[in-house]
DNA sequence: CAAGATATATCGGCTTCCGATATATTGAGC
DNA sequence: GCTCAATATATCGGAAGCCGATATATCTTG
């Protein structure tokens, strides 16, 4: 699962939303680090529904713009779940190993 | 950063490798979850090498069969640390959020 | 000689990312 | 009315990256 993937699904996790409020909200949980770009979410979006981790809640006309609003399914909740169990147990094995690494050295004692 | 060049800074870790031996570092250090394949690892290593997360250690002859050995340098091992570091706040950020989530339902209480 | 493991390296197809672009509405400033 | 910016959806093309296939070469097993 990609980086951009991840953050849609995380971003659709209690509230559907729809593609546009996607990026702010998206922005706002991962604090800046932000990944997804306006011609990256409606792909995105489009594997997504394929794979059948999100699918379609609702069209709205707000202020005579059309919103069209995403839903995470119970596959795109297990399939993130899974993704979190992954990267924190990845993190965990590298962060194990940094542990022992000291900087600007290359095999020295120290 | 990409999920092989993660692994493949990972595997550096500690101490020196060559490239076959990072597959199989890797293989361990994932626990299955092994995403280097021979066909991306040459790739990933010239631009590690680019970027200067990596460089050539040494270079052996083992039973006739040439060893690059490649080695993590200190802007490597920043980046991984940064890269763990980043990588556990997105799980820690969807992992809060899934908290509230259930399965099986869609804007039910429960 | 053939097959499999080790070890490096390249190629092409495929997926994905993302800036640019297009379309359309609302609201602010002049 | 016109321009600029924000909101909102959507597509296109270049670029990056992954990976199966392929090539080369050695050693071991049969």
């Amino acid at each position: 699962m990609t980086e951009q993937a991840f953050f849609t699904l995380t971003a659709l996790v209690g509230a559907p939303r729809h593609g546009y409020g996607i990026l702010g909200e998206a922005a706002e949980l991962s604090e800046g680090r932000v990944q997804l770009k306006v011609g990256t979410l409606y792909g995105v979006l489009d594997r997504l529904v394929g794979d059948g981790l999100v699918e379609l809640d609702r069209e709205e006309v707000e202020q005579g713009r059309l919103r069209r609003y995403y839903r995470l399914t119970d596959s795109g909740g297990i399939a993130l779940a899974a993704e979190v169990e992954r990267q924190t147990a990845n993190a965990r094995a590298a962060s194990d190993r940094l542990r022992t690494w000291r900087p600007a050295r290359h095999g020295g004692v120290g």
